[in-house]
DNA sequence: TCAATTCCCATGATATCCCATAATATCCCA
DNA sequence: TGGGATATTATGGGATATCATGGGAATTGA
């Protein structure tokens, strides 16, 4: 199970190359994928993955009525997702799009998150750490059962 | 596993013509397809695919009742659909039906969505999408249960 | 014959390829 | 365990290829 971890800044040059961080090259190469791109819906920063991940959109969209707003929201995504073609180096190009999305000009932080990654500006990913952070001492954690799938939150009776 | 993804904007010139994009060009080229176009049912754009998804709608009217409703709507998108021919750069001509339906210009935005892709005016389809993703922060994303189809999938969790 | 298409070529912008380099990490062997 | 040698990585720049776009000329069709 090889997955993206950590994070990684790197300078975007007047080129418009970013690098992506070696470790995650390696995850993609080692199982012969290709990297995609696409628009966060919820937040403002690039989400990185494999090609598993638009399948599943693929065939979510397929399967349901195409009609309803959740079909809409999922067109959304793949309309901004792109395939990225690595130079030989390991950097990709973000277009126009992407770089004023997240708001990007000459630099990039890639957060891996387990299964895909993200891509922010820098001072942004940083502040949202902070209050994540924050949020945890005052509200606590959230309910993170380790070694088991608990497949309902409420709470489990005793013994 | 190539799909027509991301979204590109792309002239019309003087005489009509409009760029594929190569992109979409080379998924095309690669399974050796021709491409057609034709109206959306339920939106004001043009659809683009190749030959399997035109064969899918007759195969899905043969299956079914010859009288009902259904099969004249699916009717309707095949008597609009058009086989295009591509010049020797890569470019369509919209007939003036096809420009009129999509209340085309001088510029027209494809928009990737998998296994087919649509063409929009431009700011037209930037409005559907900044809806979409305000909808998709309120709502919260369509439940896509990633690493495998979960059972349990009618209550919609938060973000 | 006229209008609309199709073919062919030109051009600017942009992406891609290839090479270079400095900094860092890794390896190897005493 | 140390420390020099080697490989990897991130970054930059020039040369080349691709792409979108436009326009003139040839061809078609009514």
């Amino acid at each position: 199970m090889d997955l993206f971890l950590s994070t990684f800044e790197h300078r975007i040059d007047k080129k418009g190359r970013l690098s992506v961080p070696a470790p995650f090259r390696s995850v993609l190469e080692r199982r012969r994928d290709p990297l995609y791109l696409f628009k966060s819906l919820t937040e403002p920063c690039l989400e990185g993955c494999g090609p598993e991940r638009i399948s599943q959109i693929v065939d979510a969209i397929d399967s349901m009525d195409s009609l309803s707003a959740e079909v809409a929201t999922l067109q959304t995504m793949l309309s901004s997702a792109q395939e990225m073609k690595l130079d030989s180096e390991g950097r990709i190009m973000l277009n126009a799009d992407f770089m004023a999305f997240a708001e990007l000009n000459d630099a990039a932080l890639y957060a891996g998150i387990g299964r895909s990654f993200q891509i922010w500006l820098p001072d942004r990913y940083r502040g949202r750490e902070a209050e994540a952070r924050a949020r945890a001492k005052t509200d606590g954690l959230p309910s993170l059962r380790l070694g088991r799938t608990s497949p309902t939150s409420s709470d489990n009776g005793g013994s």
